[in-house]
DNA sequence: GTCTATATGTAGATAGAC
DNA sequence: GTCTATCTACATATAGAC
């Protein structure tokens, strides 16, 4: 592996366990074992560091969010697709959402990619709706798709925020991030299809069972 | 007026107009035409002033949402009270939401204070929801009492960092947060009683009018 | 109570040798 | 590519005079 890729992982790694602001570039070398000047000669400051984690970040986003049509969306293995997306981004990247105002007001171009990459996902997630809708598992009326689709994106960006605010260590585990998960299945329930309310309790009982697990310490 | 009380009135209005994190103690000083070293006369440091801001703060939220049983709450201006309320909150301490982790973890006792009166409040909250329950102005299932009133919660406490986030200059207008007033509506727009609809459609109509407003520069 | 001057601490970043 | 040494910049906080 190659040092450049070596610090992004670092890095990634470091912030999620530390928070972002409490990881400087001195960190990052220290724990690769190299020296800061090392670091600079492969990237040119801080952010840079964290605009190839975000490149990830947005990728991943991308692929799990690019809306498929048609009756593979009566199937309730999409929902658990969606949700665990859903979930796995909220864990891997989740010094950038703990600190997501910070990093996006010092580094302007990153924030305008943010905000085309959430400009994509409120299309996509629309879409979505708008697909569930039609196959009838889902009855939003039209003009709350729009207003609806951006409440979600708003719990899962500030999700881990408001979880870190609600503890007095800074540590976030797995589990609480499966409650933001439920929450979102929350927020649909209402406008789920009278008749798809088994689907819809299975759904919630599944997240809301690993939302009260303990924290798996051997997580990937 | 007291140099004490004149720091704390810099502070807030700086902190709310140029956000926390770029304000320094010397700024204040140097916006009230005295010396840091008189500053640090009369506060030991920056979390010292912003603990008093926080005394204010809970003291708005202890007196706005302190629940009133009985058929008052049948009332129509009720719901004016509150909903009013969310957003005198969210714009006098703009500065405090759109920072909050980083003022909290960094101050542990004030951390402390703030999730007593998050507890308070959210039990007042369920009080609240039940109570409108009661009146059968809201129908809501029992079980689902709390976590909506915790995302009530945290959609009200995170509105302001996500439009933050939305946006590549830092301003907040009092527009954006009546949008998020004009959402809090819309998350309990489907457990409102069938025959609430008009009082719905009246109250909707009165902050999505005040969010679609073109920013008021003479606010209070 | 208020001032001037200065100390402390630290993160981010660079220069130049190897 | 990597190292050591160092610099800059700045916010927080303090000392001691008035």
């Amino acid at each position: 592996m190659k040092t450049k890729d070596r610090i992004v992982a670092a890095a990634l790694l470091l912030f999620n366990e530390q928070g972002e602001s409490n990881v400087t570039t001195n960190h990052i070398a220290a724990h690769l074992g190299i020296s800061p000047g090392n670091l600079y000669y492969h990237f040119r400051n801080k952010n840079d560091i964290i605009g190839r984690i975000f490149l990830q970040y947005a990728d991943h986003l991308r692929k799990s969010f690019t809306p498929v049509t048609g009756p593979a969306n009566a199937s309730s293995s999409v929902w658990f697709h969606y949700l665990d997306a859903v979930f796995y981004v909220m864990w891997e990247f989740r010094f950038f959402y703990a600190n997501l105002n910070d990093i996006l007001h010092r580094d302007p171009e990153l924030h305008r990619q943010y905000l085309l990459v959430q400009q994509e996902l409120a299309e996509n997630l629309q879409a979505l709706l708008r697909e569930l809708n039609a196959q009838q598992v889902l009855v939003i009326p039209d003009e709350e798709i729009a207003p609806l689709s951006e409440i979600l994106r708003m719990v899962v960006s500030f999700w881990v925020s408001y979880q870190s605010a609600q503890s007095l260590t800074p540590h976030i585990s797995q589990a609480v991030l499966y409650q933001g998960v439920a929450r979102v299945l929350l927020l649909l329930k209402p406008y789920f299809h009278p008749e798809k309310g088994l689907e819809l309790a299975t759904l919630s009982a599944h997240y809301q069972a690993l939302a009260a697990q303990p924290s798996d310490p051997f997580h990937k």
